[in-house]
DNA sequence: TTGACAATTTAACGCCGTTAAGGGCACCCT
DNA sequence: AGGGTGCCCTTAACGGCGTTAAATTGTCAA
């Protein structure tokens, strides 16, 4: 009935429903479902399922890469700190977007434009480009351990998972360990600005240890 | 024929046998066939899987805190960084450490003593228990994503995964983004140095950001 | 009109987590 | 000593998973 499949289809079906059913609901035959075909039919276009998931974190990557050129950043340090930003921003668009994320390899060089413009920024702030690239990396791996815990407690925007209730949680380490029952929610909300708030910590790390003018 | 089973005994073979076969291949029939016992036998002890594995969790967070205590950390930064060290020594323990834990919960307060104890040595240092306890998530989001990325790599210490061949990368990326090219050596070797780089950056990014003598 | 080849379907395989039902075995009460 | 009780495990089975093999359709060129 409908026109023949791309990869470009499926791997915007499969995101699409990523955001319905989650990463332990998304099978092939949920997504054949969706494109009115059956499960086999996608090995045509893919090698496995792997292959997919790879497609979409590079999907993710991209979508990346096109809110971050949005806005010019003028410091290298603005300019690290957007790229995580656009990175969370990705990530948080789809349910379990961290995981996916992490779990997949880049099969093809479109992300090596705006790794290379990145890193030409910070060359051209001071960084040499061993340094640069293990700053940002730095920088990548908060950005992701951050959003995985974030997710995990809020699956979506507005949502949140079960077993995180923060006077459950208090109640449960009872009072001999009162330091620890109190902090709950300065762990489990308002992750935005937490988020900023370690973007902070790490840019200004990164500058006193590793920038232009650090020290060492 | 042999003794009968509890939680305890799961737990460790199904650590054990993390490391041979992986989060993939770790089946509720594989580890049963190792405890001599049929697949259902599991479900007496554990709710399900996931139960399972969040007590897997747990086992992995105790042996960090048994780590951690070993050695007596003289300022808070010591803590926090000798914290995320004894972390990082944990889940590269088993293979996809990072994965397991960061896909579980903890169900019990076991972990609510030494938490309690971080933070009661942060708050003597100047911090408020709220900074205190962002400022460690700040530093536990690194650590994680950084593991994360690690064991993507390198599955286990000494081993290496298919398909990040740092030549192979450089040659697929292409003489046009050159600098994106030319650091791949410093995004996927030498994890170790790298990781005490990064801890170097978080905690002087904390201080100079959250610490008690922050200028904020 | 026929043939080739791309794209899909049908059928099946072996594995997964999980549930239902029943059986053995230790222990306790009389 | 005998019978019940409840713990711990087995056997059998279910539906669903990723994946493969083979047959089938649709499309377009010669």
């Amino acid at each position: 009935m409908a026109t023949r499949l791309d990869r470009t289809q499926v791997v915007d079906t499969a995101l699409r429903l990523l955001n319905e059913v989650g990463l332990e609901g998304l099978t092939l035959r949920r997504i054949a479902k969706e494109l009115n075909v059956q499960a086999p039919a996608l090995y045509w276009h893919f090698k496995n399922k792997q292959a997919l998931l790879d497609e979409m974190a590079t999907a993710m990557y991209r979508e990346m890469a096109a809110g971050e050129a949005a806005a010019p950043a003028a410091t290298w340090q603005e300019r690290v700190a957007d790229a995580q930003r656009a990175l969370r921003g990705a990530l948080l668009r789809y349910r379990d977007g961290a995981k996916v994320f992490s779990g997949s390899h880049f099969t093809d060089a479109s992300h090596a434009p705006g790794q290379n413009e990145h890193l030409r920024a910070l060359v051209a702030a001071g960084f040499t480009p061993g340094t640069a690239a293990r700053a940002s990396f730095i920088a990548y791996a908060f950005t992701l351990g951050f959003v995985i815990e974030e997710q995990a407690v809020q699956p979506m925007p507005g949502e949140r998972a079960e077993g995180y209730d923060v006077q459950e949680r208090a109640k449960l380490i009872g009072e001999e360990y009162a330091l620890a029952a109190e902090v709950g929610a300065d762990l489990f909300t308002d992750y935005e600005a937490r988020f900023e708030e370690g973007l902070r910590a790490i840019v200004a790390g990164i500058e006193a240890t590793m920038g232009p003018d650090a020290r060492s």
